[in-house]
DNA sequence: GTCTATAAGCAGATAGAC
DNA sequence: GTCTATCTGCTTATAGAC
């Protein structure tokens, strides 16, 4: 609304301001947008109440701009970011592959750290109902921040694994790649009841990384003897998984 | 707590009881648990303010006995309960899994029917936060009383299209055919944003559906030639999806 | 069982001193 | 820019008449 939110006022670099931002992406991963009110926000970064509206105008606008502030840190997407490189060989696609799965898988599963976007997304669908014009903005800067990069480098490693799919197949066999991840993010707690299982534990989580990628590869037409080495790279070595 | 909000006092069917029940279903699988106020609930009922604490103690409790309740009709689930056959052959199987999916895909894009339970799902998960003991109410509840059942077929339908595959492995390959359709609904908005689809149109969805048939079947280890037989049809024929 | 009236509290936002 | 104090509106839940 006022010239008062927008890039130039946070160029200015305010203390509080700086600190707000820092404690809405820390409670609002943790917790949620509803569950963080403004008050628990100010006494987290140790500034005013009357902050939050002075610097970004509503409560609403600092959820925006603190998921905008966690999308362009990339702090969601640096295990894959090395991979960003042209010109795959199969044998590298497929291990590419396996590796984006378990690096995407980690992230999500992994006991949420702060700057996780786990459920940051849960409840940008959360405010679909109320505000409008609120979800078209964070839509659109979580997908051009971290999902479409995201999903040009899985695109292109389909590619090399899959090279005479069609365009549009490939990009929903990344969709279906993806789903399969995140439906243990987004359905959790029911698979972990309906299975008996914790995914957080070290067996559990790579058995499941490692069905999803032999699964997809399958799909993608690899053979088995192919889906084996990568697998074996991926996920025997000890330095499978991040961290 | 008290005696008053069992089974038994169900029994008893109260007219404002039973508005109350039917006004939550829809009121909370359209708009999600926090949007609707017990207000909005008592007008829809037409029933006092008051009615709910008398027949249900809280505004959580009765959001338990809604989801319960929609759960047990079992309205999430009718499109697939006729095909819970025993001895499956292969090509049943195979046509089997297609309508699972276009069944589940329909049933959680479909412009939302009153008592689609879409949002609920989603906001099981947002309760997790707050209230542990009402999550883990519902998450035994729906998982017993839908998506246990669900996964009880879905396996029998796996095992009959790979009948060499292990229990364990079976069940990962639930997770994924389910996963990928859940995808769609999770991440719908950003689905529709980052491929510039419209997954309420016909011609999207039964791509969309189609795509995680062969997808999931390929990775089964069929044959194209049988997966082309199953996908002709499920597809193509006018009656392929639900309504 | 159903009603009205109201309690008790917390939310986000604001006014105005400094 | 930052503070205190407060406004307005909404929430769930309750007390008590009928």
């Amino acid at each position: 609304m006022t010239e008062l939110h927008d890039e130039s006022s946070a160029r200015k670099g305010s203390a509080s301001r700086e600190a707000l931002l820092s404690a809405a992406k820390n409670l609002f991963s943790e917790r949620g947008y509803e569950a963080v009110s403004t008050r628990d926000l100010a006494e987290a970064a140790g500034v005013n109440l009357g902050a939050i509206q002075y610097h970004f105008g509503s409560k609403a606008q600092l959820f925006v701009e603190a998921l905008r502030d966690i999308m362009r840190s990339g702090s969601c997407s640096n295990s894959w970011k090395t991979i960003s490189q042209d010109n795959l060989s199969f044998e590298e696609a497929t291990t590419s592959l396996c590796d984006v799965i378990v690096g995407f898988l980690g992230n999500m599963l992994r006991p949420t750290g702060p700057q996780a976007c786990r459920i940051m997304f849960r409840e940008v669908l959360n405010e679909a109902t109320r505000d409008r014009e609120m979800l078209d903005a964070l839509v659109s800067s979580v997908v051009e921040e971290f999902t479409r990069p995201f999903d040009q480098m899985l695109l292109k490693i389909l590619y090399a694994v899959a090279p005479e799919t069609s365009k549009d197949e490939l990009e929903l066999c990344a969709n279906s790649i993806i789903g399969q991840c995140t439906f243990y993010v987004t359905h959790r707690p029911f698979v972990e009841y309906l299975r008996n299982v914790d995914l957080s534990t070290s067996p559990s989580f790579e058995k499941v990384a490692e069905h999803i990628s032999r699964f997809s590869l399958r799909s993608l037409g690899c053979k088995d003897s192919a889906i084996d080495a990568a697998c074996k790279t991926v996920f025997k070595s000890s330095n499978g998984v991040t961290e």
